[in-house]
DNA sequence: TGACAATATTTGCTTAGGCAAATAATATTC
DNA sequence: GAATATTATTTGCCTAAGCAAATATTGTCA
């Protein structure tokens, strides 16, 4: 299948605020503040939320899980386990089924503060939405997720590219 | 003026896979990547390429100047500008007019590797644009610069918050 | 002019993330 | 069943960003 990109942007007349990246990165730093502040009673802070949702809603319950869930490094994981371990937020108990692995539980603590989140994000996002069209909202939807569509794809033939040489001709 | 926020997410059926925060911020993180991915030859990382790119464009000539143009700490724009530095990008020249202000400078090297990037940009930005009409792209736009908008009004209106007392009734 | 305020930059301390090596436990294979 | 490979987690070393305090310089004002 042959692409084409189409040429929105060039390089003679490229202008950072017109550029859809530069608008999505303030967009989400605004709204990352947004909800923080409103998470501030929590003690949770951005880093933190993200990963204590997955475990509450029960898509990982392991290190390794967890990092694969928030696309984060193992290590990184690790070291924001013990952060809001430290908090009271987590505990980890060492499995017996197989020693290597760790099961994070939330604390009474942790669950109290993860059952606010879901309201926190639903509020902060329908208030940046505000004066949208139901048409409108759901036309922004399918432009991101074809964009997301593109970027996936990208990503694919990247690394295809690597493992397996071309076939074009 | 009255603004009352649509309900697109409710708190009970919320999927952060449906959410707008959650596809912007994947399609950041690969966009990103692309473009640390073709600037890999330049030796600029993701953190740094934003303010060499302001600086070549003379958008900032100062420590302070770079740091609100990129919404920066100013400690962490030290510390970028001691990175870049060490990688022989920026030079640092103590102003003689007032000497509490470092001037920076771009060095042959950092122009040359500034020169690059909006021709990076434009094509990362073109590929993930890929099957777009110009109608579409446009309205994608005005949806961003709109929830932007929002954005800020909700930002402005916090800060009145805390300064002056509600005058609701 | 001399005390005080304002401004520019840096530094210390913290959270946070990536990569690679180390460690420990389990699986596989000969 | 012992050597080897694989898997899970942790640790070390780096970049990176925020906040607050320290430092140096300049501006103001009485």
């Amino acid at each position: 299948m042959q692409h084409i990109a189409p040429s929105f942007y060039s390089p003679e007349s490229y202008r950072p605020e017109d550029s859809i990246g530069y608008l999505m990165r303030s967009i989400l730093s605004h709204v990352a503040q947004s909800v923080e502040h409103q998470l501030a009673h929590t003690d949770l802070t951005n880093a933190q939320w993200i990963p204590l949702f997955k475990l509450y809603n029960k898509q990982a319950s392991t290190v390794a899980e967890l990092a694969r869930a928030c696309e984060l490094d193992n290590g990184a994981t690790t070291r924001l386990l013990d952060r809001m371990e430290a908090k009271g937020l987590v505990q980890r108990v060492r499995s017996e089924q197989d020693r290597r692995v760790v099961n994070i539980q939330l604390t009474p603590a942790g669950t109290q503060a993860a059952a606010d989140i879901p309201q926190v994000l639903c509020e902060v996002q329908n208030t940046h939405l505000e004066g949208f069209s139901t048409e409108e909202f759901e036309n922004l939807k399918g432009y991101l997720r074809r964009i997301l569509d593109n970027a996936q794809r990208i990503k694919a033939a990247n690394s295809a590219a690597v493992s397996a040489p071309s076939t074009d001709r």
